[in-house]
RNA sequence: GGGCGAUUAGCUCAGAUGGCUAGAGCGCUUGCCUUACAAGCAAGAGGUCACUGGUUCGAGUCCAGUAUCGCCCA
């Protein structure tokens, strides 16, 4: 590594590959429980191994590794918990799908175990490319912690979780409806459901009554379904059928007598015929009404999608078959009144793409209304506090339902339910078989001697003897289940780990929002019910990455992109930064997708957003640049503290500005306003330090400026970079680690010229986090620099609108109100100087404007560009247009100080600061005035 | 039906607690390869803050309503 060969623009790959490896072998990720520091602890929501990371777990990656590496700076002993999810349903989904794609073959045809087998290698793949991508991002993760939902330590803690549950009779088994892929044959949760708009019918059948006084008629778009009707309901406020209420009819093809029963909740009198039929083992609706009347539930389907035997005549048709068998036997009874074309929504599984049938069948639950109110509670006293904080609401609405949690699958992959059946046996049995085990238990499932027995450790069929032999309930467990752990399942709970200790609960999750009910709410149920403490103090959740249309990305859409493909194209550091600069409090962020094929044939997205990132990437490098090849020599004389030296006033400007920067950027950080974090440091660096700073002291470095103040501009450039490195390296991990490198070589004493020396850490990645020394605040400074700034900006303007060579050098004359101003700004005269390239300046109270010049009104003072040949025209345009502006303003302020509500009632400060901006303006506008009279002249 | 967002420059977005001329990045115009950076420098143009009322001395900001788009729940 040799200065002089630093590329002109920052190489962001050549970083990444020597970066990681690095700080990865130096132990940087790792944790060891530290009592003697403040513990902060991150998990990750553990990405599914269904498929490849996308930019928003790029976001939510970024997001997590910035606060941890901001942390872990600040001294606090740190963990990033890393880790992936299983995801059941999802999982299994894709491997069976590809099974059948590529081999035609189905679960069954290779059995449990060879399917399951198939998923592990899924799994294996996946998680290495998922964590893959996770260190390409520069996540920086505990890796030798790193969990699976799966593995041994988490199928620990969720099979000691569920026991905990059965045994307090928090699990029960029963009866529900619910939402089932027929194809996968399996339940599916109501968010893995997708609605889709099909063309359907309206059928409208009569019902004989059965006192033979006549019929009614019922509308449906799912005909078969009438096979399990137990009831036909009208709302009881109807005159049209108040008579019929109570009475029976008969219902056709299975000739059941079912009752006409009144029923304000399901019916609505202005639908269809105002008369329903109820099938309440095939309808969400029509099952809370069978509840509310205590009627028979029968279910008529098989688990893939036949009628079954309750059919009668069409037992074993498939369901559409059915469907249209039905219509037409009942049209050739006369029984159908008439059809009417319907749109309506059909349910889809998200998994198999197959109609969802509401179905009656066999589930495990878990009884929310105590867990439920306990998590509440913990976020309405703020031991859980949601930022932003609108979205505690979703999470009290949600929990408020108190709904029982559906937790089985009829799925192969997934915790298999610990739950053994036994049939025939009495208590005295099990008592006997598991003496003096605590780690079983058991309850009765029915009156006929079936047991279910829950236990810690696997039994064997055999375990109770004397032929009774026990079978395993073939489900598994919803995955969310062993998500809901998370946090303290990874940290080995049960057992009384030093990691639990140390660092549980958590400090912060970072989430999307529509895994608040599904996960976050789930997370603080189980910590409570198996801690006591909530699993972390701060929730945030980040905004949804949207195209530039506002479309979710997803696969199906073609707008996706892989995080990767960024990587290579703007490096990982532009990644970060971009995705940290969207970071606003709202629920999405829009990314406009750009499709580009690269030279080897591949179509990947990309975004021209992206370019923000590596924009800045590549400032901080030249800026980095430029203060590492001024450094020469320092090294030999760091020690020397220059007592003759002292700070100018862009020195002490600079620093003031940095030290409010450092103190914004904190704050930032606490609140998790990460946008501005960026923002923040965005323009500091490129707006302050390299448009103004950096160019300030040019001429300083010059080898023929003076030695030691040569020396004193170096020190105090490397004081500001060393702090600039540090803030921005939990957004741009690499190419600060760098910098920093080559900087720890030429310059390893980064203290300011007059104090300690202080000697940089090894790695930027350690080094410590900048704590704000308030004593280099100088308002004085910054608002001398406002006016000097007018002052330079003023002469470019002036250059560019009269149209003046860029290069040709301009002389100034500065009039000023007073000898004071006069030797303030003398002093800047070289800046003057350098900045706006001007060869002579002139500073004097007393100077008359020179002939055939252009001017300037900044302030209190007025600027001259005395000029050989002067465009008038476009002098007096510039002139003008900058005279309307004034009077502009000056016209708004009267009318405030004109009205004297405004005086009497605004606060005198404010109408104080008023009247002042009106002199200044006032006293501009006619001195510009004068200047404007004088060229017309 | 209930809840929550959004609507500010051509595009993507900032704009606690109401108060100087509403900001940024990209794009656009003009001029510059000024030895850190053309992934750059400099100077500019560009906005009835969705609409209608209200509160207030003063509203992009607070309140009520309307419209459009989106998310969540039923």
């Amino acid at each position: 590594m040799n200065t002089p060969d630093l590329p002109k623009q920052y190489e962001p790959q050549k970083a990444q590959a020597r970066w990681y490896p690095h700080w990865e072998s130096q132990g940087y990720f790792h944790a060891e429980p530290d009592p003697e520091r403040a513990a902060y602890a991150i998990v990750i929501p553990p990405p599914n191994v269904t498929g490849a990371l996308h930019l928003g777990h790029a976001l939510n990656n970024t997001i997590q590794d910035l606060l941890i590496r901001w942390r872990r700076m600040q001294g606090r002993d740190t963990l990033w918990m890393p880790g992936t999810d299983h995801a059941g349903i999802a999982t299994q989904a894709v491997v069976e799908r590809r099974l059948f794609e590529q081999e035609k073959l189905s679960r069954h045809d290779i059995g449990r175990e060879g399917l399951v087998a198939r998923i592990w290698k899924w799994k294996d793949e996946y998680e290495a490319r998922i964590l893959g991508q996770l260190r390409r991002m520069g996540c920086s993760c505990d890796w030798q912690r790193t969990r699976f939902t799966l593995d041994d330590v988490c199928a620990r803690a969720v099979r000691h979780t569920f026991f905990r549950l059965f045994r307090k009779g928090l699990i029960y088994r029963g009866k529900r409806l619910v939402n089932w892929d027929t194809f996968l044959q399996t339940a599916v949760a109501d968010d893995e459901i997708f609605y889709e708009e099909v063309q359907s019918s309206l059928w409208y059948f009569r019902y004989p009554l059965t006192d033979r006084s006549g019929h009614v008629v019922i509308a449906t778009t799912r005909p078969e379904t009438m096979l399990g009707d137990t009831a036909v309901a009208v709302h009881p406020d109807d005159p049209r059928y108040r008579d019929l209420v109570g009475k029976t009819v008969t219902l056709p093809l299975v000739h059941r007598e079912i009752p006409i029963l009144a029923d304000a909740k399901l019916v609505d009198p202005k639908f269809g015929t105002g008369c329903v039929k109820v099938t309440p083992a095939h309808d969400p609706n029509d099952y809370a009404t069978g509840l509310r009347h205590g009627l028979a539930m029968i279910n008529i389907l098989t688990p893939d999608g036949h009628i079954n035997d309750n059919g009668g005549a069409f037992a074993g048709q498939d369901r559409y078959e059915a469907r249209q068998n039905v219509v037409r036997q009942l049209e050739s009874l006369g029984l159908l009144e008439k059809t009417e074309p319907y749109p309506t929504k059909v349910g889809h599984s998200d998994r198999s793409k197959t109609p969802i049938e509401p179905y009656l069948s066999d589930q495990w639950f878990v009884q929310m209304a105590d867990l439920a109110e306990s998590a509440m509670q913990a976020v309405r006293d703020g031991r859980v506090r949601f930022h932003p904080e609108r979205y505690a609401r979703s999470y009290l609405d949600w929990l408020g339902e108190k709904r029982d949690w559906c937790i089985s699958r009829q799925l192969w992959w997934g915790h298999r339910i610990p739950i053994w059946y036994a049939e025939n046996v009495e208590e005295s049995d099990l008592q006997a078989a598991f003496r003096g085990r605590d780690d079983v238990c058991w309850t009765r499932l029915d009156a006929s001697g079936r047991w279910l027995i829950c236990s810690l450790t696997d039994l064997t069929p055999d375990a109770l003897g004397h032929g009774h032999a026990l079978t395993q309930d073939p489900d598994v467990l919803d995955t969310w289940f062993s998500s809901a752990l998370w946090p303290h399942s990874t940290l080995g709970w049960p057992e009384a780990t030093p990691e639990l200790e140390r660092y549980y609960p958590t400090s912060v999750l970072v989430t999307s929002r529509d895994i608040i009910s599904l996960w976050v709410a789930r997370m603080v149920i189980t910590g409570l019910e198996n801690l006591g403490q909530v699993p972390f103090h701060d929730v945030y959740i980040h905004a949804k990455i949207l195209d530039g249309q506002g479309r979710a990305m997803s696969k199906s859409a073609g707008n996706g992109v892989d995080p990767l493909d960024i990587i290579e194209k703007y490096g990982a550091d532009a990644l970060r930064f971009t995705l940290a600069s969207l970071c606003t409090d709202n629920q999405d962020a829009r990314l406009p997708v750009k499709p580009e094929a690269l030279p080897d044939g591949r179509r990947i997205n990309t975004s021209e957003r992206f370019e923000l990132g590596r924009n800045f990437a590549n400032k901080l490098w030249n800026a980095s640049r430029f203060v590492l090849l001024n450094l020469e020599g320092v090294a030999q004389q760091s020690s020397k503290l220059l007592p003759g030296a002292e700070f100018r006033f862009e020195d002490r400007w600079m620093l003031s500005r940095l030290t409010r920067t450092t103190e914004k950027v904190t704050a930032h950080l606490e609140a998790f306003t990460i946008n501005e974090v960026a923002n923040t440091l965005y323009d500091f660096v490129w707006h302050e330090f390299c448009d103004w700073y950096l160019e300030m002291v040019k001429p300083r470095l010059r080898p023929e400026a003076d030695a030691d103040a040569r020396l004193f501009t170096q020190r105090c450039l490397a004081y500001v970079l060393d702090h600039v490195l540090r803030l921005l390296h939990p957004i741009l991990p690499f190419v600060t680690e760098e910098i920093w490198q080559y900087f720890g070589q030429i310059l390893p004493h980064r203290g300011l010229p007059s104090a300690r020396q202080d000697r940089a850490s090894a790695s930027v990645m350690i080094a410590a986090w900048p704590i704000p020394n308030r004593d280099l605040l100088d308002p004085a400074s910054e608002s001398e620099m406002v006016r000097f700034q007018l002052m330079v900006r003023g002469v470019r303007n002036i250059r560019r609108k009269l149209n003046l060579p860029e290069r040709q050098k301009l002389d100034v004359r500065v009039k000023v109100p007073d000898a004071i101003v006069a030797a303030a700004l003398q002093h800047h005269r070289p800046l003057l100087q350098k900045l706006a390239l001007v060869e002579d300046v002139q500073i004097a109270p007393d100077l008359a404007k020179p002939e055939n010049a252009a001017s300037e009104v900044v302030e209190d003072v007025e600027v001259y560009v005395p000029l050989a040949h002067i465009d008038r025209e476009a002098e007096k345009k510039r002139l003008e247009d900058k005279q309307a502006s004034l009077r502009h303003q000056i016209e708004e302020i009267r009318k405030k100080l004109g009205n004297e509500h405004f005086v009497q009632r605004a606060p005198a400060a404010v109408v104080e600061r008023e009247r002042t901006r009106l002199g200044e303006l006032r006293d501009q506008y006619e001195r510009l005035s004068r200047n404007l009279v004088d060229l017309k002249a």
